[in-house]
DNA sequence: ATAATGATTCGCT
DNA sequence: GCGAATCATTATG
């Protein structure tokens, strides 16, 4: 939860085949296993796609949805603890072309990260970097430190996509920067 | 082995 | 605003 908010701010930055793409996160969401519903590790389920999430925080869960887009999420729990922090949203900083290029329809100039399956997209990440250590800059994608937000610029909100998960699905564990034109809407 | 479904996005009405 | 696309993972026989 409070590393969801801190999280905010800080520069998700990717290395792949050479080419370097920075971004702001703007926009995060937290699922928080055994209680959470909506987690996909809700009651400590254990399985092969979630294994990645009961490791020691600082890397990265990656799966894909509805066959089409990859989410990336930040595990933040200790071993055994199966937390972990959805980026939803960033604000290109370096690497804007790259990112455009990447996009499936790069001559209609959509906004190229202000979705959680688009961002994966912009910035090359797929599933096959599930499990990989974000902490150092020797690996291919890693979270570069800045400074917190006042509290007075993050907002709080309920989380999107997970109407399934019943009385959670009303908790306020969306996190974004107000006023930032790069986060998705709904 | 087979069947159901989702932490979404895009394109058309 | 609505519905299709599309497949890995999960549940079930």
């Amino acid at each position: 939860m409070q590393i969801a908010q801190q999280l905010l701010g800080k520069v998700l930055v990717s290395n792949i085949n050479g080419k370097i793409c920075r971004g702001i996160i703007v926009e995060t969401e937290a699922y928080k296993a055994p209680e959470d519903k909506a987690c996909h590790a809700h009651l400590n389920r254990f399985t092969k796609r979630t294994e990645t999430m009961f490791r020691e925080g600082g890397c990265a869960y990656i799966y894909l949805v509805y066959g089409i887009h990859n989410l990336l999420n930040i595990v933040t729990g200790h071993k055994g603890m199966a937390h972990a922090v959805l980026i939803r949203a960033l604000e290109p900083v370096e690497g804007l072309e790259i990112m455009i290029a990447r996009r499936a329809k790069p001559q209609k100039r959509y906004q190229v990260s202000n979705g959680p399956g688009s961002l994966t997209k912009a910035m090359g990440i797929s599933k096959s970097l599930n499990g990989t250590t974000i902490l150092s800059k020797r690996e291919p994608i890693w979270i570069e430190d800045a400074a917190s937000l006042a509290r007075d610029h993050i907002v709080s909100t309920t989380r999107i996509g997970i109407d399934y998960a019943e009385e959670w699905k009303d908790i306020p564990w969306r996190f974004y920067i107000k006023d930032n034109k790069w986060v998705s809407k709904k």
